[in-house]
DNA sequence: CGTAGCTTTGATGTAGGTCAAGAAATGTGG
DNA sequence: CCACATTTCTTGACCTACATCAAAGCTACG
């Protein structure tokens, strides 16, 4: 009955609902899940998760709050790689690799999920399909990183943030944190500036445009799609590229 | 005796190779990759491998020559995600995900051997420890990705430039394509500038100026290290992020 | 209810883009 | 092995998007 109780939580987890757009889970795959993380733990916004260069770290699936995972250059300035959402994973390559190659920070305060390398190898062997979901789930990542790229690569400022502004929206649409209208986004200027490699009073001008043309406006912590339609055109989004369509393998 | 041929080739192939750094792979490994991808291909210079949008993509596995993935944006301008070299994965999204977010195109002649998508997913069910290898070499790439990305946030063009170069020699020295002293690369200009998020003439002129300072000279397909521990300097490049001291999982 | 972090705005500077056009390479067919 | 075509490289003149610097108005929370 304890068993059940679990795996009945854990099939209610984002992480678990994000897998289940490409897998179907069966019991045994939740049982071994429920498994994985059952270290709780707790971080406050100064706190880091994931240090850069050092070894032996854990990962985080992350079950509430908002982290971000950056890199530090030699001159000091610093690169936002992408915002972890609740239902995240945090930090996979920090237990693949022997030394994590950059740092993951709270943002709000943050409730994570420690999963362990031993244990997360060892899931691997006793279901393989955890491990074609868990390549599924980093795969997407990927996806996002790359789109992420294009956006510094070739886009203006004002397409950029528009863009951003959208992909961020479908990715909490998944998990239930956004809809149609807007979402709540606890980001400030500064954030937003290192994450699209531009200066933090160009983000204000830029944010400032998209609201005079009636597209988005984010204001005190509130990402409010005026135009949702246009905004999409604008910005030359793919609305479906992060949409699933149902398990592929089942 | 047949198969044990088999299997002491694919040992020897830049993908196994670059597994193994990661895993041991043990002879049932060998047999399931050798399993994995009979098919040989060949693929000439104008013709794509892999189209962004379509379906139902095969994956590949490049044994020679040199590819571009990249994404076109709706006002036709194009932003190259990453160049592969033998040994790489390519299209891996294209197979986890319904359809291919991005193109993948010969840059040389290029031969490469097919996977499909049920013989990879088949595969890992029979060796987890392969599904393993392979998540590991999935994050090595999005590792890569994620370094671009900062190359196009962050660093001036000369910087960027030069921290490109280095990675490129890395990537290239686990393969035995390069050395200390530099490396044949048949990139041209404008791939640079479609990588980079520069204009093809701004590619020219920062490579005249690294010549001039006597950093790296990349002429006529071939790029020389003239002062190595100078561009390691000048770039902030971390010499050891991709580099691997033996196998994690044995 | 003060102070530290955010946001907003203006003035000025610069890295890198665009346009244009000539010089080298490289490839192709005879 | 040479003429011709095509791509690739190189350089100069000019322009624009975004950075930097500076300073004032918010807002929130201890």
């Amino acid at each position: 009955m304890k068993e059940l109780t679990t795996v009945l939580s854990v099939q209610d987890s984002p992480f678990a609902r994000k897998l289940s757009a490409f897998v179907s889970l069966t019991h045994e795959d939740l049982v071994v899940m429920s498994d994985l993380y059952r270290r709780r733990r707790h971080f406050a916004v100064g706190s880091d998760m994931i240090h850069q260069g050092q070894t032996g770290q854990c990962a985080y699936v992350l079950a509430s709050g908002w982290a971000s995972s950056y890199k530090i250059l030699v001159d000091g300035t610093r690169q936002i790689v992408d915002f972890q959402i609740p239902g995240d994973f945090i930090g996979l390559r920090s237990i693949l690799f022997r030394t994590s190659d950059h740092n993951v920070e709270p943002i709000t305060p943050v409730q994570a999920s420690e999963v362990q390398q031993r244990d997360l190898l060892d899931a691997f062997t006793r279901t393989p399909r955890l491990a074609t979901a868990v390549l599924w789930a980093a795969s997407r990542d990927e996806a996002m990183v790359v789109e992420h790229l294009v956006d510094l690569g070739r886009r203006s400022a004002s397409v950029r943030m528009a863009h951003f502004l959208l992909e961020l929206g479908s990715r909490l649409r998944l998990v239930g944190l956004a809809n149609r209208d807007g979402y709540d986004c606890p980001l400030s200027q500064y954030l937003l500036a290192d994450a699209l490699g531009l200066s933090a009073v160009h983000v204000n001008r830029v944010l400032r445009e998209l609201r005079e043309t009636g597209l988005v406006t984010f204001q005190r912590g509130r990402v409010v799609f005026d135009d949702y339609d246009a905004l999409v055109e604008f910005a030359g989004f793919d609305r479906d590229y992060l949409d699933q369509e149902g398990p592929l393998l089942t």
